[in-house]
Order: structure tokens, then C-alpha cells, then sequence
DNA sequence: TAGATATTATTAGCGACCTAATAATATCTA
DNA sequence: TAGATATTATTAGGTCGCTAATAATATCTA
């Protein structure tokens, strides 16, 4: 048998990423069914808190995701009437996405529920060993997007 | 406004988790079109390397993931010739899934992605903080799965 | 042994990502 | 100003995760 070309794949920093990815995909979905949110839509709102009236397109380059996924993202958050879309005088191709009072409602169970699912996800991590992991996370990030956080204006 | 009940975020380990990742499903996805391979058909390869004809259940288990995202990606991997199904004597539920030659042959170009994918994407980080992310990253593995990896009969 | 319960694979359908393609509008340039 | 190029939103369709439901087979138990 050709056996042997075997990495321990197990051992890369790659593979536990990814599996470490998707388990806490799963809890994030989990904590975030509570208050009736997906998991992506959670992103999307912090946007939103943060500078209300995005563009679509502004949304996706602050997250590092692609038009169409914002686009399908917020359509299911004005099915739940988090937001709105409103067209904007000037430019007839784009719309500026607002938060309607139920989506700044949303904002306090939400960080509820994701202090509840960081100190849960983290638990087997000591303070230090979270602070050390939060900081190589944020350098891969930085370096693989070129930008901590999009320059707010 | 209702404003401050802010929560940076950007700074909690579990939103950095969330977006590394995903930059690196994308990153893992491009580099494995390079072999004519998704993601995900990767890692069900990885176990059959290690143990052919492991029936489908077994493979959910190993992988953390659930029997009907195995079956997808298995059907996946069989219209391209690189596994088969075959039914088990003793029990007509399950079958096993067995590597063809072809099936065998992608280790080689798995690997060396793999390895490249690993070397840049980690090119950030100095080898100690690669091996302090490593440990980090399995013990939450660990810690939510409960076990490293299956025990190997 | 018959009937209840387990297990295995599978299908259907959903959300979070993606790329490619399209339509509408803006903008730039010859 | 006309025509080429940019940008924005959107649709279609794919993979990778999931849950719920189903059918077939095994196994357990009364």
C-alpha cells in the first residue's frame, strides 16, 4: 500500500482550526436559537450597531464577506423585522440598512448570550492562556484581512 | 439611542474564532480546488487514509459530524471516482466506504497543499506561537469533544 | 417468537459561506 | 455628449454544516 505519505494532520494548527471552527459554529447557533438569531445574522447586527445605515456593500467589506451573502442575511433579518432597507437620494443603485427598534432591542440579549458563549467555550483555557489565543487569533486575522477593523469614519 | 450596551466584540476570542475561520475555509477551499477537492471531501479522505472501509457512521463519529453531511460528502467523493461503497456481509443496513486507487493517489496532492496552505496561512506567527496556537486550539478540540482523536482499534 | 426499540443510511430542507452572471445606475473618458 | 467602464444589488446554483423524518434492518425483551 502506498501508505506513508501520511501527515498527522491532527497536529497541524490548520486542522484544529477547523475543527475547532465548526464546533463553535454549532454552540454559536445553539446560544443564538435562544433569542431567535442565526448565528450569521449576529454579525451583520454588531455592523449595525456600530454605524447604522450601511450600504449592503459597506456590510460585506466590514465582515470580510461577499455581497450576496449579506444580501441573502438581510433579507431574513427584515423577515424578522430587525431592519429595513431604504433607498438613498443620490444613488438610485443602492440602499442604506437601518435598525428598527427591535433590532436595537435585540443588542442586550445578544451580548448575553455571547458572554455566556465565550465563558462557556473558553472554560478550558486559563485568563492568561485566553488573552495569549484572543492575541495569535487577532494577528492571523490582521493578516490575513490587512486590516484590524474597518477605519470607522 | 440605546447605545452602550456595547460589547467590543472584535476583542473576545470567540468573534476572532469565528473570523479566522471562516478566512480559512476560504483559504482550505481554494487551495484544494487546486487538486479538484472541496473542503470538506478532505477531511473524510484523511480518515479513510487511515483506516479504509469505515462504514459511514463511523466516519460522522470520527469527524465530529453528523451521518447526513457525510453522506452528501461521500456522494460527492464517489462521482469522482475516488470511493466506493460496498454493503456489508452480516448487515444490510451499513455499507463501507473504501478508497479507490485513485482515492489513494490524492494523498500526495492533499499533503502538499495541505503543508502549503499550513505554511502560509500561519506565516504570521513565529514556529513557538504556531505551537502555542496548536496546543491552545486542541485543548479546546479536546475539551468539546472529549476525546483527541478516536482510538484506532 | 412477536413486538418494541436501536441503528444505519438516506432524503428533504435550512442557514452560512462562496462564485458567476445579470440588471440598473453612476461615472469616467474620448 | 456617447460609449465604455465601475459599482450596487440581486438571482441562481454550489458545498458544508445542521435537524427532522423515513425506510430498512438488527437487536433486545416480554
Amino acid at each position: 500500500m502506498n501508505e506513508n505519505e501520511g501527515i498527522e494532520y491532527e497536529k497541524t494548527a490548520s486542522y484544529l482550526l477547523a475543527k475547532v471552527a465548526t464546533a463553535y459554529r454549532n454552540a454559536l447557533e445553539n446560544h443564538m436559537a435562544r433569542v431567535h438569531l442565526h448565528s450569521g445574522q449576529v454579525f451583520v447586527l454588531m455592523e449595525l450597531w456600530k454605524k447604522d445605515g450601511l450600504r449592503q456593500v459597506d456590510i460585506a467589506e466590514r465582515l470580510n464577506l461577499r455581497p450576496p451573502t449579506i444580501n441573502k442575511m438581510l433579507t431574513g433579518l427584515i423577515d424578522i423585522n430587525l431592519v429595513t432597507r431604504r433607498s438613498i437620494a443620490g444613488d438610485k443603485r443602492s440602499t442604506r440598512i437601518f435598525l428598527t427598534r427591535k433590532g436595537w432591542d435585540a443588542q442586550r440579549d445578544v451580548a448575553a448570550q455571547w458572554l455566556e458563549l465565550e465563558t462557556e467555550y473558553m472554560s478550558g483555557l486559563s485568563e492568561t492562556e485566553r488573552l495569549v489565543l484572543t492575541d495569535l487569533l487577532g494577528r492571523l486575522h490582521i493578516a490575513y484581512t490587512g486590516r484590524p477593523n474597518p477605519d470607522d469614519d
